[in-house]
DNA sequence: CAGTTGCGCGCAATAATATTTCGCAAAAGC
DNA sequence: GCTTTTGCGAAATATTATTGCGCGCAACTG
């Protein structure tokens, strides 16, 4: 079960050592079937509905959940094209980074942004409904932005594996050795 | 509304033609909040709940709904690292690509997989406790792989953006200047 | 142009589920 | 050993999901 120490939106102090196996399993399973109703979630994880539904509002505050998704096939609707960028940027103040970052934020094809150590700033996921709609925002948006150095594309070919959030089970590993 | 051909399996032929815009709403929404009940979603489209729940089984069942799943903060989980590798084979014949591929998907590590045009063949996401859960993996199994010829690893300093799934926005613009 | 058919909507009824309330019991603290 | 705390579960209630029609509209047909 989650502790509900109060400390003030502070950092939380030592993660997943304030949950118990079930609060674990929860997550396991929402992460797996977000839209499970609660009373077959409670099920699963071997307690009776309404406990089972306090600890996932509790983990939804605490921020251990941050939200539900329906997983939308791109394909289907018409995103054909998916691409990295990884990109170098000609000067790392962290002034010129975190403008970066915004610029990212509101370019609708760029799905993710992650900043990287090593001789490339940021890796890009992009997506798009075709490689001529990437290429209009490579050359007129990406390339054109201020401060930016280098962009290397690669498209995607085929998606070989795409699992969203972590691995329970080496968490699992993990927390039975330490004990 | 999702037009019910029964093409046996076969390869959807005109994608996102097949929605309405009701449909592509109910995607939007369920791709920012996945667990929305279904009288609020039917509010939000402007139909009633029932038609509602029918399109939504329908584009579940027509795969443009794979999955819904919770999204769970790595952080608070214990998973501090997050790393981008990329990663060259000595081979790329199918049967060499496959059998690398299968083996990122037995790694719980990896989360994703993605096959790659130009120098390097594949990107993969990985996740980790630790730095040094990582480099265990990195030297003891990533590396000795069969075929591997070279890695390089990019340590995720910080995100910055962090999306699911597409942008609607994008689709919607796209289908009122084809009209 | 009226008749017919197919399709999707919404209303109303029913079945499940979520959510609240409350009392009890076990573990932690004193 | 006795409070205090914490979390469980049963029962009651409120919401939601789901099913079963009948209606209207638009396309097709004769």
């Amino acid at each position: 079960m989650v502790y509900k120490c109060e400390n003030e939106g502070g950092v939380p102090d030592v993660p997943s050592h304030r949950l118990d196996p079930i609060d674990r399993k929860i997550l396991s399973e929402l992460q797996a079937d977000g839209r499970m109703t609660n009373v077959e979630l409670a099920k699963r994880v071997g307690i009776s509905a309404p406990p089972c539904l306090r600890r996932v509002r509790t983990l939804e505050e605490q921020g251990f959940i941050r939200g539900y998704h329906a997983d939308v096939d791109p394909r289907e609707l018409g995103f054909e094209v998916q691409v990295f960028a990884m990109v170098g940027l000609q000067s790392q103040a962290e002034a010129d980074l975190s403008a970066f970052e915004e610029r990212c934020r509101n370019w609708p094809l760029v799905r993710e942004c992650h900043m990287l150590n090593g001789e490339v700033d940021f890796v890009l996921k992009c997506v798009a409904p075709d490689l001529s709609t990437f290429q209009t925002f490579l050359t007129s948006q990406l390339l054109t932005a201020p401060n930016v150095g280098s962009v290397k594309t690669s498209l995607v070919i085929r998606g070989a594996k795409d699992e969203p959030g972590v691995p329970f089970e080496v968490l699992e590993e993990r927390l039975s050795k330490s004990a």
